[in-house]
DNA sequence: ATTGTATTTTGACATTAGTCAAAAATTAAG
DNA sequence: CTTAATTTTTGACTAATGTCAAAATACAAT
Protein backbone atom coordinates (compact mmCIF):
# COMPACT_ATOMS: atom_id res chain seq x y z
CA UNK A 1 0.00 0.00 0.00
CA UNK A 2 2.89 2.15 1.11
CA UNK A 3 4.22 1.78 -2.72
CA UNK A 4 0.56 3.11 -4.58
CA UNK A 5 0.79 6.04 -2.02
CA UNK A 6 4.42 6.86 -3.03
CA UNK A 7 3.41 6.50 -6.61
CA UNK A 8 0.28 8.60 -6.42
CA UNK A 9 2.47 11.32 -5.23
CA UNK A 10 4.51 11.78 -8.13
CA UNK A 11 1.57 12.36 -10.12
CA UNK A 12 -0.28 15.00 -7.68
CA UNK A 13 0.25 15.79 -3.95
CA UNK A 14 -2.79 14.66 -0.95
CA UNK A 15 -4.02 16.04 1.85
CA UNK A 16 -3.71 13.09 4.89
CA UNK A 17 -7.06 12.71 4.70
CA UNK A 18 -7.68 11.75 0.89
CA UNK A 19 -4.65 9.45 1.47
CA UNK A 20 -6.37 7.75 4.45
CA UNK A 21 -9.75 7.40 2.57
CA UNK A 22 -7.13 5.87 -0.42
CA UNK A 23 -5.75 3.10 1.95
CA UNK A 24 -9.21 2.39 3.06
CA UNK A 25 -10.61 1.88 -0.41
CA UNK A 26 -8.37 -0.22 -2.08
CA UNK A 27 -8.47 -4.05 -1.10
CA UNK A 28 -5.11 -6.43 -1.75
CA UNK A 29 -5.24 -8.99 -3.41
CA UNK A 30 -2.24 -11.90 -4.24
CA UNK A 31 -3.07 -13.67 -7.04
CA UNK A 32 -0.81 -16.26 -8.57
CA UNK A 33 0.83 -17.07 -12.57
CA UNK A 34 -1.91 -17.48 -15.03
CA UNK A 35 -4.63 -16.75 -13.28
CA UNK A 36 -7.15 -14.12 -15.05
CA UNK A 37 -8.11 -10.75 -13.37
CA UNK A 38 -11.04 -10.43 -16.20
CA UNK A 39 -12.64 -12.46 -18.99
CA UNK A 40 -13.95 -11.11 -22.42
CA UNK A 41 -18.09 -10.84 -21.81
CA UNK A 42 -17.42 -9.79 -18.21
CA UNK A 43 -18.09 -6.46 -17.04
CA UNK A 44 -14.85 -5.18 -15.86
CA UNK A 45 -15.40 -3.41 -12.36
CA UNK A 46 -12.47 -2.83 -10.96
CA UNK A 47 -9.53 -0.75 -11.42
CA UNK A 48 -6.37 -2.61 -10.03
CA UNK A 49 -2.78 -1.08 -9.36
CA UNK A 50 -0.33 -3.31 -9.80
CA UNK A 51 2.37 -3.72 -6.67
CA UNK A 52 4.37 -6.62 -7.73
CA UNK A 53 4.58 -8.86 -10.86
CA UNK A 54 3.24 -8.93 -14.41
CA UNK A 55 -0.09 -9.44 -16.88
CA UNK A 56 -1.25 -8.81 -20.13
CA UNK A 57 -4.51 -8.00 -22.16
CA UNK A 58 -5.02 -10.05 -24.52
CA UNK A 59 -8.10 -10.75 -27.33
CA UNK A 60 -8.54 -13.67 -29.14
CA UNK A 61 -9.25 -13.33 -33.22
CA UNK A 62 -9.36 -15.96 -35.36
CA UNK A 63 -7.76 -18.57 -32.88
CA UNK A 64 -4.99 -16.88 -31.87
CA UNK A 65 -4.53 -14.97 -28.82
CA UNK A 66 -3.43 -11.00 -29.56
CA UNK A 67 -1.97 -9.53 -26.43
CA UNK A 68 -1.89 -5.63 -26.53
CA UNK A 69 -0.55 -4.66 -23.74
CA UNK A 70 1.59 -5.30 -20.96
CA UNK A 71 1.35 -4.67 -17.16
CA UNK A 72 4.28 -4.42 -14.56
CA UNK A 73 4.89 -3.04 -11.14
CA UNK A 74 3.90 0.53 -10.44
CA UNK A 75 1.26 0.06 -13.49
CA UNK A 76 -2.94 0.84 -12.74
CA UNK A 77 -4.21 -1.79 -14.74
CA UNK A 78 -8.32 -2.47 -16.01
CA UNK A 79 -9.41 -3.27 -19.15
CA UNK A 80 -10.28 0.87 -20.01
CA UNK A 81 -12.84 0.59 -22.09
CA UNK A 82 -14.98 -1.69 -20.30
CA UNK A 83 -14.44 -0.25 -17.14
CA UNK A 84 -15.18 2.99 -18.25
CA UNK A 85 -18.25 2.05 -20.08
CA UNK A 86 -19.34 -0.55 -18.12
CA UNK A 87 -19.95 -2.61 -21.15
CA UNK A 88 -18.62 -6.27 -21.33
CA UNK A 89 -14.65 -6.38 -21.78
CA UNK A 90 -13.83 -7.67 -25.50
CA UNK A 91 -10.20 -8.28 -23.39
CA UNK A 92 -8.89 -10.90 -20.99
CA UNK A 93 -6.47 -9.94 -18.45
CA UNK A 94 -4.00 -12.82 -17.22
CA UNK A 95 -1.80 -13.09 -14.70
CA UNK A 96 2.17 -13.62 -16.18
CA UNK A 97 3.46 -14.08 -13.03
CA UNK A 98 2.33 -13.78 -9.62
CA UNK A 99 1.25 -10.92 -8.48
CA UNK A 100 0.61 -7.99 -5.76
CA UNK A 101 -2.51 -6.36 -6.61
CA UNK A 102 -4.52 -3.53 -4.76
CA UNK A 103 -8.05 -3.45 -6.35
CA UNK A 104 -10.75 -0.80 -6.29
CA UNK A 105 -14.39 -0.59 -7.39
CA UNK A 106 -16.10 1.85 -9.84
CA UNK A 107 -18.57 2.49 -7.15
CA UNK A 108 -16.30 3.45 -4.94
CA UNK A 109 -13.65 5.12 -6.60
CA UNK A 110 -16.42 7.14 -7.90
CA UNK A 111 -17.38 8.12 -4.14
CA UNK A 112 -14.26 9.21 -3.43
CA UNK A 113 -14.32 11.44 -6.66
CA UNK A 114 -17.38 12.81 -5.05
CA UNK A 115 -15.76 13.03 -1.46
CA UNK A 116 -12.46 14.70 -2.90
CA UNK A 117 -11.79 17.08 -5.55
CA UNK A 118 -8.31 15.89 -5.45
CA UNK A 119 -8.23 11.96 -5.77
CA UNK A 120 -10.84 13.31 -9.09
CA UNK A 121 -7.64 15.51 -9.70
CA UNK A 122 -4.99 12.68 -9.18
CA UNK A 123 -7.03 10.66 -11.56
CA UNK A 124 -7.78 13.43 -14.21
CA UNK A 125 -3.51 13.76 -14.16
CA UNK A 126 -3.42 9.77 -14.34
CA UNK A 127 -5.76 9.64 -17.68
CA UNK A 128 -3.45 12.62 -18.73
CA UNK A 129 0.22 10.70 -18.27
CA UNK A 130 -1.58 7.02 -20.02
CA UNK A 131 -2.65 9.00 -22.65
CA UNK A 132 0.12 10.28 -23.91
CA UNK A 133 1.79 6.89 -23.26
CA UNK A 134 -0.95 5.17 -25.62
CA UNK A 135 -0.43 7.92 -27.96
CA UNK A 136 3.49 7.20 -28.25
CA UNK A 137 2.59 3.61 -28.75
CA UNK A 138 0.16 4.56 -31.46
CA UNK A 139 2.47 6.25 -33.85
CA UNK A 140 5.10 3.46 -33.65
CA UNK A 141 2.42 1.16 -34.46
CA UNK A 142 1.50 2.81 -36.99
CA UNK A 143 4.30 4.44 -39.07
CA UNK A 144 7.22 2.40 -37.55
CA UNK A 145 8.41 -1.03 -38.86
CA UNK A 146 8.95 -4.41 -37.41
CA UNK A 147 12.83 -3.53 -36.31
CA UNK A 148 12.42 0.25 -35.53
CA UNK A 149 9.44 -1.36 -33.27
CA UNK A 150 11.90 -3.82 -31.61
CA UNK A 151 14.19 -1.72 -30.79
CA UNK A 152 12.25 1.21 -29.45
CA UNK A 153 11.27 -1.85 -26.58
CA UNK A 154 14.88 -2.53 -26.34
CA UNK A 155 16.20 1.23 -25.23
CA UNK A 156 12.70 1.80 -23.13
CA UNK A 157 11.47 -1.15 -21.21
CA UNK A 158 14.11 -3.93 -21.92
CA UNK A 159 12.84 -5.90 -18.85
CA UNK A 160 9.90 -7.12 -21.07
CA UNK A 161 12.60 -9.33 -22.81
CA UNK A 162 13.18 -10.67 -19.48
CA UNK A 163 9.63 -11.63 -17.96
CA UNK A 164 7.43 -12.17 -20.95
CA UNK A 165 7.49 -15.20 -23.63
CA UNK A 166 8.49 -14.45 -26.89
CA UNK A 167 4.86 -15.19 -28.58
CA UNK A 168 3.37 -12.98 -26.48
CA UNK A 169 6.09 -9.78 -27.04
CA UNK A 170 5.89 -10.57 -31.05
CA UNK A 171 1.79 -9.58 -30.85
CA UNK A 172 2.17 -6.97 -28.64
CA UNK A 173 4.60 -5.50 -31.18
CA UNK A 174 2.06 -6.56 -33.79
CA UNK A 175 4.49 -8.86 -35.78
CA UNK A 176 4.86 -12.62 -35.92
CA UNK A 177 6.74 -14.65 -33.84
CA UNK A 178 8.76 -15.99 -35.77
CA UNK A 179 9.89 -12.17 -37.76
CA UNK A 180 10.40 -11.38 -34.03
CA UNK A 181 12.92 -14.43 -33.83
CA UNK A 182 14.45 -13.41 -37.67
CA UNK A 183 15.23 -9.89 -36.16
CA UNK A 184 16.72 -10.78 -33.07
CA UNK A 185 19.01 -13.07 -34.73
CA UNK A 186 20.35 -10.06 -36.95
CA UNK A 187 21.03 -7.56 -34.14
CA UNK B 1 -20.25 29.05 -28.02
CA UNK B 2 -24.02 27.69 -27.57
CA UNK B 3 -22.27 24.56 -29.52
CA UNK B 4 -19.81 24.11 -27.01
CA UNK B 5 -21.97 24.14 -24.11
CA UNK B 6 -24.18 21.94 -25.43
CA UNK B 7 -21.46 19.75 -26.57
CA UNK B 8 -20.28 19.99 -22.84
CA UNK B 9 -23.56 18.97 -21.51
CA UNK B 10 -23.26 15.32 -23.38
CA UNK B 11 -20.01 14.76 -21.41
CA UNK B 12 -21.77 16.21 -17.94
CA UNK B 13 -23.74 18.59 -16.59
CA UNK B 14 -22.38 21.68 -15.32
CA UNK B 15 -24.20 24.25 -13.31
CA UNK B 16 -25.12 27.46 -14.66
CA UNK B 17 -21.86 28.99 -12.56
CA UNK B 18 -19.39 26.82 -14.13
CA UNK B 19 -20.77 27.26 -17.86
CA UNK B 20 -20.55 31.20 -17.25
CA UNK B 21 -16.98 30.43 -16.05
CA UNK B 22 -16.45 28.49 -19.21
CA UNK B 23 -18.34 30.95 -21.77
CA UNK B 24 -15.37 33.93 -20.25
CA UNK B 25 -12.61 31.50 -20.40
CA UNK B 26 -12.84 30.61 -23.82
CA UNK B 27 -12.05 33.01 -27.07
CA UNK B 28 -13.57 32.91 -30.29
CA UNK B 29 -11.08 32.63 -33.52
CA UNK B 30 -11.80 32.57 -36.77
CA UNK B 31 -9.38 31.11 -39.35
CA UNK B 32 -8.36 30.38 -42.50
CA UNK B 33 -7.39 27.22 -44.77
CA UNK B 34 -4.06 26.10 -44.73
CA UNK B 35 -3.12 28.76 -41.95
CA UNK B 36 -1.25 26.93 -38.65
CA UNK B 37 -2.32 26.34 -34.76
CA UNK B 38 0.71 25.18 -34.10
CA UNK B 39 4.03 24.47 -35.58
CA UNK B 40 6.73 21.78 -34.39
CA UNK B 41 8.74 23.09 -31.79
CA UNK B 42 6.52 25.72 -30.30
CA UNK B 43 5.05 24.82 -27.10
CA UNK B 44 1.20 24.57 -27.45
CA UNK B 45 -0.47 26.43 -24.96
CA UNK B 46 -3.58 26.14 -26.46
CA UNK B 47 -6.62 23.65 -25.82
CA UNK B 48 -9.32 24.38 -28.73
CA UNK B 49 -13.22 23.34 -29.42
CA UNK B 50 -13.25 23.11 -33.02
CA UNK B 51 -16.87 23.99 -33.88
CA UNK B 52 -16.70 24.37 -37.53
CA UNK B 53 -13.98 23.48 -40.21
CA UNK B 54 -11.69 20.26 -40.59
CA UNK B 55 -7.84 20.53 -39.33
CA UNK B 56 -4.88 17.81 -39.14
CA UNK B 57 -1.77 16.88 -36.83
CA UNK B 58 1.22 15.69 -38.94
CA UNK B 59 4.76 15.70 -38.02
CA UNK B 60 7.63 15.52 -40.84
CA UNK B 61 9.84 12.37 -41.01
CA UNK B 62 12.06 11.74 -44.12
CA UNK B 63 10.56 15.06 -45.84
CA UNK B 64 6.99 13.07 -46.05
CA UNK B 65 4.22 14.73 -43.70
CA UNK B 66 2.59 12.41 -41.46
CA UNK B 67 -0.61 12.82 -41.11
CA UNK B 68 -1.52 11.08 -37.89
CA UNK B 69 -4.84 12.53 -36.64
CA UNK B 70 -7.53 14.46 -37.87
CA UNK B 71 -10.20 17.38 -36.16
CA UNK B 72 -13.62 17.89 -37.24
CA UNK B 73 -16.67 19.44 -35.42
CA UNK B 74 -17.27 19.04 -32.23
CA UNK B 75 -13.92 17.73 -31.22
CA UNK B 76 -11.14 18.77 -28.87
CA UNK B 77 -7.95 19.52 -30.54
CA UNK B 78 -4.88 20.52 -29.41
CA UNK B 79 -1.00 18.55 -29.20
CA UNK B 80 -2.41 16.30 -26.08
CA UNK B 81 1.60 15.98 -25.58
CA UNK B 82 2.69 19.29 -25.73
CA UNK B 83 -0.16 20.56 -23.78
CA UNK B 84 0.11 18.29 -21.06
CA UNK B 85 3.77 18.51 -21.07
CA UNK B 86 4.13 22.08 -21.71
CA UNK B 87 6.94 20.80 -23.87
CA UNK B 88 8.21 21.76 -27.59
CA UNK B 89 5.62 20.00 -29.83
CA UNK B 90 6.67 17.58 -32.74
CA UNK B 91 3.95 18.25 -34.58
CA UNK B 92 2.35 20.79 -36.72
CA UNK B 93 -1.53 21.31 -36.69
CA UNK B 94 -2.86 22.90 -40.14
CA UNK B 95 -6.48 23.78 -41.21
CA UNK B 96 -7.58 22.00 -43.69
CA UNK B 97 -10.80 23.81 -44.09
CA UNK B 98 -11.61 27.51 -42.80
CA UNK B 99 -12.41 27.19 -38.83
CA UNK B 100 -14.45 28.37 -36.14
CA UNK B 101 -12.32 27.71 -33.05
CA UNK B 102 -12.95 28.53 -29.31
CA UNK B 103 -9.69 28.52 -27.41
CA UNK B 104 -8.72 28.37 -23.80
CA UNK B 105 -4.96 28.36 -22.50
CA UNK B 106 -3.56 25.63 -20.21
CA UNK B 107 -3.31 28.48 -17.87
CA UNK B 108 -6.80 29.62 -17.51
CA UNK B 109 -7.67 26.20 -18.07
CA UNK B 110 -5.99 25.21 -14.72
CA UNK B 111 -7.48 28.10 -12.95
CA UNK B 112 -10.98 27.05 -13.65
CA UNK B 113 -9.66 23.14 -12.45
CA UNK B 114 -8.82 25.01 -8.99
CA UNK B 115 -12.46 26.97 -9.06
CA UNK B 116 -14.94 24.43 -9.77
CA UNK B 117 -14.09 20.65 -9.38
CA UNK B 118 -17.24 20.08 -11.46
CA UNK B 119 -14.93 21.81 -15.11
CA UNK B 120 -11.88 19.38 -13.56
CA UNK B 121 -14.91 16.18 -13.58
CA UNK B 122 -16.05 17.54 -16.75
CA UNK B 123 -12.14 17.26 -18.56
CA UNK B 124 -11.56 13.82 -16.38
CA UNK B 125 -14.46 12.16 -18.29
CA UNK B 126 -13.59 13.90 -22.22
CA UNK B 127 -9.90 12.27 -21.48
CA UNK B 128 -11.63 8.67 -20.39
CA UNK B 129 -14.03 8.96 -23.79
CA UNK B 130 -10.45 10.51 -25.72
CA UNK B 131 -8.34 7.51 -24.38
CA UNK B 132 -11.51 4.61 -25.71
CA UNK B 133 -11.30 5.90 -28.97
CA UNK B 134 -7.72 6.23 -29.10
CA UNK B 135 -7.06 2.78 -27.85
CA UNK B 136 -9.28 1.99 -30.53
CA UNK B 137 -7.01 3.40 -32.99
CA UNK B 138 -4.47 1.85 -31.64
CA UNK B 139 -5.63 -1.57 -32.20
CA UNK B 140 -6.91 -0.84 -35.79
CA UNK B 141 -3.36 0.56 -36.34
CA UNK B 142 -1.48 -2.72 -34.91
CA UNK B 143 -3.82 -5.47 -35.86
CA UNK B 144 -5.43 -4.98 -39.03
CA UNK B 145 -4.74 -5.17 -42.72
CA UNK B 146 -4.78 -1.94 -44.53
CA UNK B 147 -8.25 -2.95 -46.46
CA UNK B 148 -9.59 -3.65 -42.96
CA UNK B 149 -8.67 0.20 -41.87
CA UNK B 150 -9.98 1.44 -44.63
CA UNK B 151 -13.23 -0.01 -44.88
CA UNK B 152 -13.38 0.67 -41.13
CA UNK B 153 -12.98 4.68 -42.34
CA UNK B 154 -15.84 3.95 -44.93
CA UNK B 155 -18.22 2.70 -42.02
CA UNK B 156 -17.33 4.83 -39.15
CA UNK B 157 -16.61 8.72 -40.69
CA UNK B 158 -17.02 8.25 -44.30
CA UNK B 159 -17.44 12.17 -44.34
CA UNK B 160 -13.86 12.35 -44.01
CA UNK B 161 -13.40 10.62 -47.63
CA UNK B 162 -15.02 13.36 -48.99
CA UNK B 163 -13.51 16.12 -46.53
CA UNK B 164 -9.63 15.49 -47.10
CA UNK B 165 -7.42 14.96 -49.76
CA UNK B 166 -6.32 11.04 -50.73
CA UNK B 167 -2.85 11.79 -49.49
CA UNK B 168 -3.25 12.65 -45.68
CA UNK B 169 -5.86 10.35 -45.43
CA UNK B 170 -3.42 7.25 -46.36
CA UNK B 171 -0.96 8.38 -43.75
CA UNK B 172 -3.92 8.64 -41.23
CA UNK B 173 -4.09 4.91 -42.25
CA UNK B 174 -0.99 4.18 -42.39
CA UNK B 175 -0.59 3.31 -45.49
CA UNK B 176 1.18 4.72 -48.88
CA UNK B 177 -1.17 6.74 -51.36
CA UNK B 178 -0.56 3.81 -54.30
CA UNK B 179 -2.08 1.41 -51.98
CA UNK B 180 -5.11 3.31 -50.82
CA UNK B 181 -5.27 4.11 -54.11
CA UNK B 182 -5.28 0.25 -55.13
CA UNK B 183 -7.43 -0.67 -52.32
CA UNK B 184 -10.75 2.10 -53.48
CA UNK B 185 -10.57 0.42 -57.41
CA UNK B 186 -11.34 -2.71 -55.74
CA UNK B 187 -14.03 -2.53 -53.53
C1' DA C 1 -11.89 26.80 -74.08
C1' DT C 2 -6.72 26.60 -72.74
C1' DT C 3 -3.05 26.22 -70.11
C1' DG C 4 -0.76 25.08 -65.99
C1' DT C 5 -0.92 22.83 -61.48
C1' DA C 6 -2.07 19.50 -58.28
C1' DT C 7 -4.15 15.12 -57.39
C1' DT C 8 -5.05 10.40 -58.29
C1' DT C 9 -4.27 6.13 -60.65
C1' DT C 10 -1.54 2.57 -62.90
C1' DG C 11 2.55 -0.38 -63.92
C1' DA C 12 6.85 -2.73 -62.83
C1' DC C 13 9.57 -4.11 -59.43
C1' DA C 14 11.65 -4.38 -54.56
C1' DT C 15 11.03 -5.05 -49.77
C1' DT C 16 8.85 -6.43 -45.70
C1' DA C 17 6.46 -9.45 -43.17
C1' DG C 18 3.35 -13.63 -42.86
C1' DT C 19 2.49 -18.75 -43.02
C1' DC C 20 3.37 -23.47 -42.45
C1' DA C 21 6.36 -27.13 -41.25
C1' DA C 22 10.27 -28.88 -39.19
C1' DA C 23 14.43 -28.62 -36.41
C1' DA C 24 16.85 -26.90 -32.40
C1' DA C 25 17.03 -25.22 -27.89
C1' DT C 26 15.22 -24.47 -23.47
C1' DT C 27 12.52 -25.60 -19.44
C1' DA C 28 9.97 -28.52 -16.32
C1' DA C 29 8.94 -32.98 -14.19
C1' DG C 30 9.77 -37.41 -12.77
C1' DC D 1 20.11 -37.41 -15.38
C1' DT D 2 16.33 -38.42 -18.84
C1' DT D 3 12.21 -37.67 -20.89
C1' DA D 4 8.52 -34.88 -22.14
C1' DA D 5 6.61 -30.47 -23.00
C1' DT D 6 7.21 -25.93 -24.31
C1' DT D 7 9.47 -22.22 -26.52
C1' DT D 8 12.41 -20.46 -30.02
C1' DT D 9 14.70 -20.63 -34.39
C1' DT D 10 15.27 -21.78 -39.25
C1' DG D 11 13.89 -22.76 -44.11
C1' DA D 12 10.99 -22.37 -48.14
C1' DC D 13 7.49 -20.10 -49.99
C1' DT D 14 3.49 -16.65 -50.29
C1' DA D 15 1.04 -12.43 -49.60
C1' DA D 16 0.88 -7.63 -48.58
C1' DT D 17 2.62 -3.28 -49.04
C1' DG D 18 6.15 0.15 -50.47
C1' DT D 19 8.79 2.78 -54.04
C1' DC D 20 9.63 5.14 -58.17
C1' DA D 21 8.20 6.72 -62.54
C1' DA D 22 4.82 7.74 -65.72
C1' DA D 23 0.14 8.34 -67.27
C1' DA D 24 -4.48 9.93 -66.47
C1' DT D 25 -7.63 12.83 -64.30
C1' DA D 26 -9.46 16.71 -61.95
C1' DC D 27 -9.11 21.60 -60.66
C1' DA D 28 -8.19 26.51 -61.10
C1' DA D 29 -7.12 30.63 -63.35
C1' DT D 30 -7.06 33.14 -67.14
Amino acid sequence: MEQLLIHISNYAPLSSDAQNALQDAFEKKTISKNEYLLNEGQVCRQLYFLEKGALRGYYNLDGKEITHWFGFEKDFVTSFHSFITQEPAVENIQLLEGCILWAISKETLTALFNQYHEIERLVRIVYEKYYIRLEERFVNAQFKTATERYENLLQQTPYILERIPLGCIASYLGISQETLSRIRSKL
